[in-house]
DNA sequence: AGCACGCCGACT
DNA sequence: GTCGGCGTGCTC
């Protein structure tokens, strides 16, 4: 007799379609099922297509009683280890989002259109059991040996690239193998070292740097929040925390912003550690590049992982260590399909593996600030700019009665000569792409809208074009009006290639740099386009929010915000937040050297309190009084907030659907003082690509009072809707555009 | 999401 | 007769 009963092996797989939940398939055919192991990707047969799935978890039992089995297994090995599975999991629960889909996003495009992870494997050089257990004092005479035996000792595995670049030669790997102390192993590739990376040494502290450094815990989970001036020198402190959890011999995670992965950043940290391999996840990376740092990171490779929000789904199994860089930046908040912030999970994820997350920035969202405050994270300050550099001067420039040229008040134009005459470098700020925000009829009044939103078009003059910045809307200038035909239609307001203008033919005999979404198509454009400014030759900087963020130009002494005013009157509630945050930054370019920093603010009212509290008691104390607002107006983040959003080509479809969706709600949970529902009412911008766009508001004390709640809306509305509607949940929402 | 299936109109 | 429009249901 053979075995008595043969146990049921159930693959439960995460397959990318918008779906929460797993679907049970039966092993290959033809496969021993030992040979299965949660964290593989395997092809499987689904509506009648063929998708690339993950193997989440096994089970012995499942409730549907025809199976099919899956087609192929991808991957030999795991890709995705125990913590991670749960980890998005996680995510997929808390966010509302189909489980698939998590981890598709998770996976570099690679692997998630089912390249085999083999493709990209490498030799690796690790020590053996026996190597690992020698004594410090063995192989004393054979001084290269031991050399490479620390090496491996520091860093675990080694791949042939990075010990060539570190000068060890194949002859002492092989003399090492020859003794069973060493032995190669295939494992992903991972970049070299890059080029250019002269090893540079570490600056010393300030004793505030080194205050903040002792008081930084790197055993066991915590959560800090270090505030920091801009140019106080948060970045050493980084490079600091790093280099400890190397010496400990775990990973690093570093996420940073965007558009904050500049090449110079990149050089700065890699000429730190030039012994260790980093992994750094960016757009810019072809495909083949982004899976082999991907696999690098995952199979615990790679020592440093830099990268922007979805990297914090990367598996990282020695994680040592999470760094969010300027964490108020709203680009952690994945805005379509996931809407999942990074920065919050950040800390999650650093509380699931026990390990200390540092948040980092000269102006926190009132999110972390709360949180910081209340005593849940640990708040640590950096007051003082670094080096011998001095906190810039603020000055408000009124315009409301002035005759601007180009938007520029005459004093800010005259303090532009003035800092080019002395050889120092100019920055103007005006978070407004384009020419023009609108273009009108000066004879009937007509305005140029979008056709597909309810938005202005935006005049780019120098295409010859009017654009829609929400949609892909253009058409071709027009020379008169489509209305009255009037030929007489003026360009109302200003954005940077009106600035540039100006500037072009006022300061003629200076280089003028603009820095926008239409100058600056890749990284490697931004960074050329800054080389002559950091060679610090005298120069005029233009740009928008761009701009703002992480340079170090220590030659620009002056600093104009041309039109400080646009975010003051916004109906979203966090405008004064980021409008606080982005003049700050801002600012916070101006006299980062040894040279002063001044700072002119252009306003139609200097007197408003939000703009008089910033510029008088700074970002910290603005902060402060904002999230006095926030508690009396039972919003985030003093109230847990989520959004049911909706939209349709048909709005009372949109709003029906939103209506109803509010009604099951309050069945299950009735309006309270603890639990809010608002609306539903139009998105701010309310029509966008040609469909409708609303949303109910769900505001509670406690989160966990939400998480039910949208659970059981998200599996009623997956039933309830129409095919022509769009909705999703928004947790945690940032974003009421 | 995407793919099948089904039910109606307008073509060789 | 059947080719093809898209509304509806389902996906292990």
């Amino acid at each position: 007799m053979q075995e008595a009963v043969q146990q049921r092996v159930i693959l439960q797989l995460a397959v990318p379609v918008p779906l929460r939940r797993l679907f049970d398939y039966l092993p290959p055919e033809g496969l021993s099922p030992q040979a299965l192991a949660p964290g593989q990707r395997l092809w499987v047969p689904f509506a009648g297509r063929k998708l690339v799935a993950v193997l989440v978890a096994i089970a012995e039992e499942s409730p549907l009683a025809e199976l099919k089995p899956a087609l192929e297994q991808i991957d030999s090995t795991a890709l995705f280890d125990e913590h991670s599975r749960r980890f998005l999991s996680w995510i997929a629960d808390y966010y509302q989002a189909p489980v698939g889909e998590v981890f598709a996003a998770a996976m570099p495009a690679a692997l998630r259109r089912g390249r085999p992870a083999h493709h990209w494997a490498e030799q690796w050089l690790q020590l053996t059991t026996e190597g690992k257990g020698l004594p410090d004092t063995a192989l004393t005479r054979a001084p290269k040996q031991q050399a490479l035996l620390q090496r491996l000792l520091c860093s675990g595995r080694q791949s042939r690239a990075h010990l060539k670049a570190q000068g060890f030669s194949t002859a002492t790997g092989r003399a090492l193998q020859a003794r069973g102390l060493v032995e190669w192993v295939a494992g992903p590739t991972v970049p070299p070292p890059l080029p250019g990376a002269e090893p540079s040494p570490a600056p010393k502290l300030n004793s505030e740097q080194q205050q903040v450094l002792d008081a930084m815990d790197c055993s066991g989970f915590s959560a800090t929040l270090l505030e920091g001036v801009t140019g106080s020198g948060k970045t050493e402190i980084y490079l600091r925390l790093i280099e400890r959890v190397l010496a400990a011999g775990r990973q690093a995670l570093l996420l940073v912003p965007e558009i904050g992965l500049t090449p110079q950043t990149l050089r700065r940290i890699a000429a730190r550690f030039p012994a260790h391999s980093i992994a750094a996840l960016h757009s810019g990376l072809a495909e083949g590049e982004r899976a082999q740092s991907w696999l690098a990171a995952a199979a615990g490779q790679a020592d440093i992982v830099i990268g922007t929000r979805s990297v914090i789904m990367t598996p990282l199994p020695r994680l040592g260590l999470v760094i969010v860089d300027e964490e108020h930046d709203a680009s952690f908040k994945q805005q379509d399909g996931v809407r999942y912030s990074a920065r919050d999970l950040a800390v999650v994820l650093a509380r699931d593996t026990d390990v200390p997350v540092l948040l980092g920035s000269a102006t926190p969202a009132l999110e972390t600030l709360h949180n910081a405050l209340s005593g849940r994270y640990r708040h640590l300050r950096l007051c003082r700019r670094a080096g011998d550099a001095h906190p810039p001067q603020l000055h408000v420039v009124p315009t409301l009665h002035e005759s601007l040229e180009a938007g520029f008040a005459p004093q800010a134009l005259r303090h532009i000569d003035d800092a080019l005459a002395r050889g120092e470098q100019a920055l103007v700020f005006l978070n407004r792409r384009g020419f023009a925000p609108a273009l009108t009829c000066d004879d009937c009044g007509w305005i140029a809208d979008c056709a597909h939103c309810s938005s202005k078009l935006t005049l780019h003059r120098r295409q010859r074009q009017l654009r829609c910045h929400h949609c892909d809307y253009r058409r071709p200038l027009l020379d008169s009006c489509p209305q009255c035909h009037s030929r007489s239609i003026s360009a109302l307001g200003g954005g940077t290639e009106r600035s540039e203008e100006l500037l072009l033919q006022r300061f003629a005999s200076y280089p003028v740099i603009r820095i926008d979404r239409d100058t600056t198509a890749s990284k490697q454009a931004l960074d050329r386009l800054l080389a002559p400014a950091r060679d610090g030759l005298p120069c005029l900087l233009l740009g928008t929010q761009m701009l703002a963020k992480g340079h170090h130009l220590p030659r620009v002494t002056l600093v104009v915000i041309q039109d400080a005013d646009s975010g003051l009157f916004s109906a979203d509630f966090r405008a004064p937040e980021r409008t606080g945050q982005l003049l700050a930054q801002v600012a916070g370019r101006a006299g980062r050297g040894s040279l002063r920093g001044r700072v002119l603010v252009q306003s139609r009212y200097p007197e408003h309190p939000l703009l008089q509290r910033l510029l008088e008691k700074g970002y910290s104390d603005f902060a402060r009084q904002l999230l006095r607002d926030r508690t009396t107006a039972q919003l985030p983040p003093a109230r847990a907030m989520a959004l049911v959003r909706a939209e349709c080509e048909e709005p009372a479809w949109a709003e029906a659907f939103l209506q109803d969706a509010r009604r099951f709600m309050q069945s299950l949970a009735p309006p309270s003082p603890q639990l809010l529902y608002l609306g539903p009412v139009p998105a701010l911008l309310e029509r966008k690509s040609g469909r409708f766009r609303f949303y109910v508001q769900v505001i509670a004390q406690q989160r966990a009072q939400l998480q039910p709640l949208l659970a059981q809306v998200s599996t009623w509305a997956e039933r309830n809707t129409n095919r022509r509607l769009r909705w999703a949940v928004d947790m945690d929402a940032q974003d009421l555009s």
